[in-house]
DNA sequence: CCTGGCACTCACTAGACTTGAGTGCCAACG
DNA sequence: CGTTGGCACTCAAGTCTAGTGAGTGCCAGG
């Protein structure tokens, strides 16, 4: 714990009674919800100083911006830089057996597609941690065409319905003001399977040039098809618990500013791809750079499938959060969800 | 307007003065989220009555239950029954010439498939009326089946692949411990499509009953396709504008409650079936039913399309809202959503 | 470097008082 | 008899004034 140095300005370390002094103050701060004295520090800590003492180091610690005073005559309350080094510091910590036994418990008898896993997951995630969950599965754009059919819903509309290797299917509706007969559909719809099958969404096709009506329908098929990619790539995101936000920050304004930001879905996931990482990371108040989510740490894990990252979990609440518990669930989590999906791909 | 009887219990109706006053009281509270006095109604109403007077008449709706004093010295807010009275007696506006552009320009530009249109609508509904809307797209019961495929994933996995008459995909995962051969996957999918074109989810489908691998697939998926049935006609929901729910009421409890139950789709489902009804229909506060949302109107119009109800948009915001433009905007959108599906089914 | 002591700060609370919007009641008026 | 102005009454909300106490910063002595 002792490290080079203990400059009144050191960026990157504490000594070690600092760094006590400064794990009590955010864990009594997030118990209570209350500017933290530098008495209760002394009784909650074993260093055996006195408040005076504690008081000094306090003052140190506000100095190099790890902690701030709501005003004069009152404790003192972490900083983002101090719940930062918080959890920088923090020893990983597994989750309670109960928990672990609940986490166990639903992917075994959690069943359905993968996008029912997902969505069922952001909610045990939310109601495992109280905060506000976000599920992203990520896109298939390296997931290539299992199988793609031409299906005729009435005269002038077909279907294009596409299966990707990832266990996903698309559809995409096709305009034929023209009319094409069954029998033409029938043709284009497999003329499009066998073009289609093996490539991915960034593939390069061949598509024909006659001016039939089967040629036309495959080409009207593949450019709907490819027109629409990017949205297609673009992640399922699910979100759990909203709901939380109410409790979480008691101003008005901060709760409708967060809800406004779930609704966005690109801003989210967005949001939590650039905080994602190999591991369990997490962006307190400003760091993720939103404005509006300045008084919110986020949590994220990934999900990753055969060594591959295909989505992540997030987990947002106020700066004040229980982050060693929630980390351990997200952990948690993220691992049996890896598991799950290792164990049964594309279900 | 003047009707049968002036009882000091009338139920059904009530003399022109106390519909002029009830009116003014609600217009002004809407507008000023205060308890409004005797004389701002006097002021408003062009009744060229004393103060006096109408605060005799106020004594009488509050008697019979149309207004509430917050304290004994305050000015009369509507009950929900006084809400209701107003809404009943209200002569439908239409909508202002610059949002019926919008809606209309929104329709003629919005593209894509069904769900995107319905989920866009909802963000449209959020945004005209600055509260929270809901837009449910009825389930499928009805269509018949125009296609359907087994793909093979991989040695254990397969997926159903349907494509309903309304245009609706559904997958379904299939396993197969066996691990049947290519071959048989095609044969079962040609024998599943046979088998399944033309009937609905409702239907009784006569299963091969024979041992061989082939028929094991299609028992398989036949069966996979039909315990999912309930979940399939489950309508899919779009909630936009939650974060208006922060807006529309200062408790906090009630906010997270309201939320809370917008994060059930059912319950939400089934809220908006509840109060469905032929023409725009209105429930407010505790007339729904639902405990949690006494604070809340919800206004809901139908979709249809041919005649039948497919869908509805429900708007849900505080019992102080402005009826009079937010049903204007529900039925201006209702008639747009459903002429926009009636010229373009399927898309 | 630690500590107890001490004066100081300042949010928070409670009580007293004022204000004013709004009421209910009533007697008088057309 | 409905309407009206007058009037006393009520009560939430705002303002002011202490009083309280948690917590601080500083300092002198160990």
């Amino acid at each position: 714990m002792a490290r080079r140095q203990k400059s009144p300005v050191a960026s990157g370390d504490l000594d070690a009674r600092k760094a006590t002094i400064l794990h009590a103050v955010v864990t009594e701060h997030v118990d209570t919800a209350q500017p933290v004295g530098s008495s209760a520090v002394a009784a909650a800590t074993d260093l055996e100083v006195s408040p005076a003492t504690v008081r000094a180091e306090m003052v140190a610690l506000e100095r190099e911006g790890y902690l701030a005073q709501p005003h004069t005559s009152a404790g003192r309350v972490p900083t983002d830089k101090g719940y930062r080094y918080f959890v920088d510091h923090l020893e990983r910590g597994a989750v309670g057996a109960a928990q672990q036994h609940q986490v166990r418990d639903f992917f075994a008898h959690v069943r359905g597609e993968m996008e029912d896993v997902l969505e069922q997951t952001s909610r045990l995630l939310s109601q495992l941690t109280s905060h506000t969950s976000v599920v992203v599965g990520a896109g298939h754009s390296r997931a290539s065409i299992l199988s793609a059919q031409l299906v005729n819903l009435d005269a002038h509309h077909h279907l294009l319905v596409t299966v990707f290797s990832d266990g996903t299917v698309t559809k995409h509706s096709v305009m034929d003001s023209a009319g094409a007969g069954a029998a033409d559909v029938a043709e284009a719809s497999r003329q499009l399977n066998a073009l289609l099958i093996g490539t991915t969404l960034s593939s390069r096709i061949q598509v024909p040039s006659r001016a039939d009506d089967v040629a036309r329908l495959v080409r009207e098929a593949t450019s709907a098809l490819h027109e629409a990619a990017p949205t297609i790539e673009g992640e399922q995101v699910y979100i759990g618990g909203s709901s939380r936000v109410a409790e979480s920050f008691d101003g008005v304004e901060t709760v409708r500013a967060v809800l406004s930001i779930l609704e966005q879905e690109l801003v989210v996931v967005s949001l939590i791809e650039d905080i994602l990482d190999a591991d369990v990371s997490v962006a307190i108040g400003s760091e993720h750079g939103l404005e509006p989510l300045s008084a919110c740490a986020v949590i994220v894990a990934p999900v990753t499938l055969e060594g591959e990252v295909v989505g992540a979990l997030g987990l947002l609440g106020p700066t004040r959060m229980r982050y060693r518990e929630v980390m351990a669930t997200a952990q948690a989590v993220s691992d049996e969800l890896t598991r799950h999906f290792g164990g049964e791909p594309g279900a």
